[in-house]
DNA sequence: GCGTTTTAAATGTCAGACTTTTAAATGTCT
DNA sequence: AGACATTTAAAAGTCTGACATTTAAAACGC
């Protein structure tokens, strides 16, 4: 763990060193840092630059601190919520400063959807199945929001992604479907077409539970065809005004 | 952009503000944050608070920094490159850190390569096929070391998922293969089998090559089989000594 | 032996100083 | 006037030292 003094990024150069130790197995999880003060001393820098080392590993839940005596910074356990966390941080990011074009974005989901699918008819657990009825019943509930409507459609995507029962692949696609939230509500912010996406859904579950897997994706490529359709109409149609 | 000066985290209070102004669009990409001073001022703490949440950020990529006259923070744009990065070494620790059985990364890892095959097929670039061909070539090179001929598997999946040719896809799966690695490492550890992969191998850029998706999703699955079958052999070796 | 108090170690925050970098502004020479 | 050199000011990067707060262990008192 040795950093180049001269070099104007210390707090950087310290934060890589830790975070190679962590990565490698040196330090492992739960295992306490030395103080501040003491790798301040080890790395020959003030304590502020040690703190913004920390704080930058922080940033990456890579460790957690705890005041009082016999506190510190310990290595922290990465937990999947807060993998998930990050995953949709950064794929919101992506998405938006990066004009993703939608095309893109969407053939994207449906890809990794259709990756989910097999696995969630072979397993077919009461649990996801139920998730996706209930998400069905309640969009096509009439007086629902378009905000609702479009959370319901995540929730219930996600219930497929789960019904993997693959907590790598679920982790893998928190952040293509979240993140692809608000550019879908673009699209059914111009609500018709409701009963067809339910239809769909319904479809999709329907095959889920008959343990039918090239069946749901054959109904995942239908509703892909029709949204991405729709968003083209949607378009063109912005484009006149 | 409010905080509480009371809760005893205010680095992070104050990174979630400007974390929160980047992501609502308040803040976009280029643009100049105010001088620490300034920040320090608005949010009534000293500098290094400050500059405490500016290292969370960095760590995020969400900003960059400049030292000089008319220096400071900007808000970065988060490339493709800083995307996959962040998104290996999430991948790797999520994987490490909890254990993680190999027959659950194996399954995702797979999946997510047979939602790219039919896309790659469909698209079979003439870079994407010769970059396979090439690896295949280097991995029936008879000297090569097993970190070398690991090396190679992972450029060949990694070209098969470029050759979907979307960037969100490569993302998404930059860290299911690139942090497999170590745990691939394990079982091409027992050299034998060599044939076997590179067999197949050549049997998915064949597929790739002539359009077919299926075919190449079939491959993808036989690869998958032999895979797990050498992994749980290798491990029953293990078990026994 | 149990509850209370003390204490020491640690993080969190602040204030102020100095260094280094950098680009703009200014000055100088041709 | 224009090209080149110099000055200057703004900004991040770093350091020092201080104080506040939290916390668990240790010491103490009953």
């Amino acid at each position: 763990m040795k950093i180049d003094p001269t070099s104007p990024d210390l707090s950087a150069q310290i934060a890589r060193a830790i975070r190679d130790a962590i990565i490698s197995g040196d330090l492992i999880v739960d295992e306490r840092l030395p103080s501040e003060a003491e790798l301040a001393e080890q790395f020959a820098v003030s304590r502020s630059t040690v703190r913004e080392a920390l704080k930058r590993l922080a940033a990456q839940s890579l460790i957690r601190t705890q005041r009082g005596a016999f506190g510190g910074a310990f290595v922290n356990r990465l937990s999947y919520e807060e993998a998930y966390g990050q995953q949709i941080t950064t794929s919101t990011l992506l998405l938006s400063m990066n004009a993703v074009s939608f095309d893109v974005a969407c053939e994207a989901r449906f890809a990794l959807e259709r990756a989910c699918a097999p696995l969630a008819a072979a397993r077919r657990s009461a649990d996801t199945l139920a998730t996706m009825r209930a998400e069905i019943h309640r969009q096509s509930q009439p007086g629902l929001t378009d905000e609702a409507f479009c959370a319901s459609d995540v929730a219930f995507h996600r219930a497929l992604v789960d019904g993997a029962g693959n907590p790598v692949l679920s982790y893998q696609l928190a952040g293509a479907v979240e993140a692809m939230q608000p550019l879908m509500n673009m699209i059914t912010f111009t609500a018709r077409s409701r009963e067809e996406i339910v239809a769909l859904h319904g479809a999709i579950a329907d095959a889920i539970e008959k343990g039918d897997g090239p069946g749901a994706c054959r109904q995942l490529e239908a509703l892909e065809r029709y949204t991405v359709t729709l968003t083209r109409s949607v378009m063109a149609e912005r484009a006149k005004a």
